[in-house]
DNA sequence: TCTGGGGTCCTAGGACCC
DNA sequence: TCTGGGGTCCTAGGACCC
């Protein structure tokens, strides 16, 4: 439709970790994570000063979220497990997340890009696409005044791509990080994209750089070498052709400015894996109570449910999930555990369980409460 | 002492309907 | 009593992303 699309892709630099950072100034230059569960926060002391926990001091489960680009030198990354970055950096400092928080820098910095250009795709807390099409002004003072008003509104610093599309847009973000800005046109692809890791791409995560890579594929480049009718035949036909494509630039999707949530879902991992027998009050208790959030949620969002399905993780890892729809829509938390209670019948609990998830999925807006006929009269008169 | 929590999308088979 | 062909809905699992 567009073949002179301009769009941008605008990335937080480590975005939960420096949010706390600007809490916590004097933990600057530090290696520091964000992430576990239970995690005190800081404490202070007789002298006035705050005592931080270390990773040493940790015990239990959990992840990190981020980490400050002093802790990814010494090797933690998010999604590491806490108890193994802890060998790694047993004296970074760990803060517990801060999800309210970080929401409001969420909103503060992407205010702050609506403000200079409005189209946007929002892609999470720390992230957006961001359609400059329609703005005369060069890319690289238009990214510098996207960056000085998200610092202006947030004291934070954020990464920028700007290219033809999203899909170059997501991996030029993150080629100048942080405090990054790199601009890119599809002549620029041989150079600059082909001698990255066909993991770059977003869309190719583990299973299928391991699938590439079987078949000599490590970087764009190398994708871009192979054959379509090769891929097609390896990959599908889907799948096969959009790797093609991807490997050379091409991408037409336009922004997504607006989206409909599909389902909202609560899940805990347990401190330790539960045993259906010795535990069930506890597992019961558990379960009633992430009913009760997922009600939570839909009353927030002013939204009822026709699908509620239960997840379990147990012991080993392996994962099952179950689900039940109804005629009806529904949303408290009463009928929200009765028909979770219902798919929870249909596993067999032989194993320890790890996690207990709820989630409820064709959401719609409440059906309208019928209007009493004597108002139905009134309301004719109209 | 491996491996969180909240999402989306895709696939594939079976039921069911016309 | 050799059995076509769509279409949609439901369910389970899996890949992937932030």
């Amino acid at each position: 439709m567009n073949s002179h699309r301009r769009i941008a892709h605008l990335d937080m630099d480590a975005f939960f970790a420096s949010v706390e950072l600007r809490h916590y100034p004097m933990l600057r230059g530090q290696p520091v994570v964000v992430g576990g569960r239970r995690v005190d926060r800081p404490v202070e002391q007789a002298d006035g000063s705050l005592r931080f926990a270390r990773l040493r001091d940790y015990v239990g489960r959990g992840v990190i979220t981020t980490s400050t680009y002093e802790a990814r030198a010494l090797g933690v990354f998010s999604g590491m497990g806490l108890m193994k970055a802890a060998q790694l950096a047993p004296d970074a400092i760990l803060l517990p997340a801060n999800f309210d928080a970080y929401r409001d820098y969420s909103r503060r910095f992407k205010a702050a890009v609506a403000s200079v250009a409005p189209v946007i795709e929002d892609r999470g807390i720390d992230e957006i696409y961001i359609d400059l099409s329609g703005i005369a002004e060069d890319s690289l003072p238009l990214a510098r005044r996207i960056k000085q008003a998200v610092l202006a509104a947030t004291g934070l610093t954020c990464s920028i791509g700007i290219t033809p599309n999203k899909l170059l847009a997501k991996i030029a973000s993150d080629l100048d990080k942080p405090d990054g800005i790199t601009i890119l046109g599809h002549e620029d692809v041989p150079t600059r994209i082909w001698p990255l890791a066909a993991r770059k791409i977003n869309g190719i995560g583990p299973k299928a750089a391991e699938r590439l890579r079987a078949m000599g594929v490590d970087t764009v480049g190398q994708l871009a070498a192979v054959a379509e009718s090769e891929l097609v035949r390896r990959f599908g036909a889907s799948t096969g052709s959009w790797l093609w494509r991807a490997a050379r630039g091409i991408d037409e999707r336009p922004l997504v400015t607006e989206r409909d949530p599909k389902s909202v879902s609560r899940e805990s991992t347990f401190e330790r894996d539960l045993d259906v027998g010795l535990d069930r009050a506890a597992l019961s208790e558990a379960f009633t109570g992430l009913c009760a959030r997922v009600a939570d949620d839909l009353a927030r969002k002013g939204l009822v449910a026709r699908t509620i399905g239960i997840k379990l993780r147990f012991a080993d890892f392996s994962t099952v999930t179950r689900d039940l729809t109804l005629a009806e829509p529904l949303a408290d938390a009463r009928a929200i555990r009765q028909a979770a209670g219902q798919c929870l019948k249909r596993i067999a609990l032989g194993k320890r369980i790890r996690l207990l998830g709820v989630r409820a999925a064709g959401l719609q807006p409440p059906p309208a409460t019928p209007v009493p006929v004597a108002v139905q009269a009134e309301l004719q008169l109209f």
